[in-house]
DNA sequence: TGCCAGGGCGCCG
DNA sequence: CGGCGCCATGGC
């Protein structure tokens, strides 16, 4: 499943060579893992990107240069990154698949700084200048299509701990094993990929509800049938015309809702205006917006700016 | 112990 | 269509 997600269509300046955007060389460590290092990287903080609440199989491990370092899985594959300053480094990954899958996945195609311009020129609010300044180091991950669905169904009216112990759990139970180097799989255990949606049909919801997956187990459920029947086609909402039909694809599954379907499509299909608006976000504009408040004035990359804001609101504890 | 969690559904007026 | 109780579960 995770073969099918299309890199087409990028915003952006995916189509430039790799060496000519990014500043990198590759390598092999001493016992054989193989790593990218990006050097001169603005605007990407590690802690920032894996713990803002848009991905939730990557945690913080530990390593012998006590720098910060979060590994998990995604594509099929476990990656580390590692972030000392500006140089951050990808370990688990050869050339080949830094270009293929990474460089999507981690967004670091994305022109992140013409992005912040086009949000903070777009209004004088201060506290919008304010939220877009606390959060540089943020940066939207382009996930799996299939993996966001689930995983934003999973956290309506769940907390962030608890969605990542039902994510490791269904993995585990229902996804097959991620191989990797003998040393990173030393310090990482056994790691699982995210089940695809007919691994989920042929466990049946029983099975989600002895996962305690609760009142999700049928929306879950739900949406592996949809997808695997082909009632649902991700490619087809990736390919919509407009983030709202998209939406409204996304929203025929149980379960989904406009919160959920605009989270799924700001992480999972690089819909980079879609809005997902929260308790914390709708404080975060009640307090400093004038209503009525729209989000499409805040452009193309009003869901990036809904990650600052959010971040500012939920992080620094505004009030 | 009780409140809350990056909501949505079903029902009710 | 706007408001509201309920939904499973466990983190804090």
């Amino acid at each position: 499943m995770f073969c099918k997600q299309n890199t087409e269509n990028r915003k952006g300046i995916y189509n430039m060579p790799i060496n000519s955007l990014l500043d990198i060389e590759f390598g092999v460590t001493e016992k054989g893992t193989s790593f990218a290092k990006i050097k001169n990287l603005d605007y990407f903080d590690v802690g920032a990107v894996f713990d803002c609440g848009q991905a939730f199989r990557f945690l913080p491990i530990e390593n012998s240069t006590h720098t910060v370092e979060f590994g998990g899985v995604a594509f099929g594959k476990y990656i580390t990154v590692a972030q000392d300053g500006n140089v951050l480094t990808v370990y688990g990954t050869d050339a080949e698949d830094f270009e293929k899958i990474w460089v999507n996945y981690l967004g670091l195609d994305f022109d992140i700084e013409s992005a912040r311009n086009d949000i903070v020129s777009r209004s004088d609010n201060p506290a919008l200048a304010e939220a877009v300044e606390y959060g540089k180091g943020i940066r939207i991950l382009r996930q799996e299509m299939w993996e966001t669905l689930c995983s934003f169904i999973i956290s309506q009216n769940n907390n962030i701990p608890r969605i990542r112990g039902l994510i490791s759990t269904i993995s585990r139970n229902l996804g097959t094993k991620v191989e990797c180097s003998a040393e990173l799989s030393e310090r990482a255990g056994d790691v699982y990929a995210f089940p695809t949606p007919e691994a989920i049909v042929n466990a049946g919801v029983d099975a989600l509800r002895d996962m305690k997956f609760g009142f999700r187990a049928p929306y879950i459920y739900d949406a592996a049938q949809k997808v695997s029947s082909g009632e649902l086609d991700l490619l087809a909402v990736r390919a919509a015309k407009t983030t709202a039909e998209a939406a409204e694809m996304l929203m025929k599954v149980k379960g989904v809702g406009p919160k959920v379907a605009a989270c799924t499509l700001l992480f999972g299909f690089d819909r980079t205006d879609a809005f997902p608006v929260d308790v914390w976000v709708k404080r975060v504009i009640e307090k400093y917006f004038p209503a009525p408040f729209d989000a499409a004035s805040l452009g193309s990359y009003a869901g990036l700016a809904q990650q600052y804001l959010f971040y500012y609101e939920r992080y620094l504890g505004g009030n």
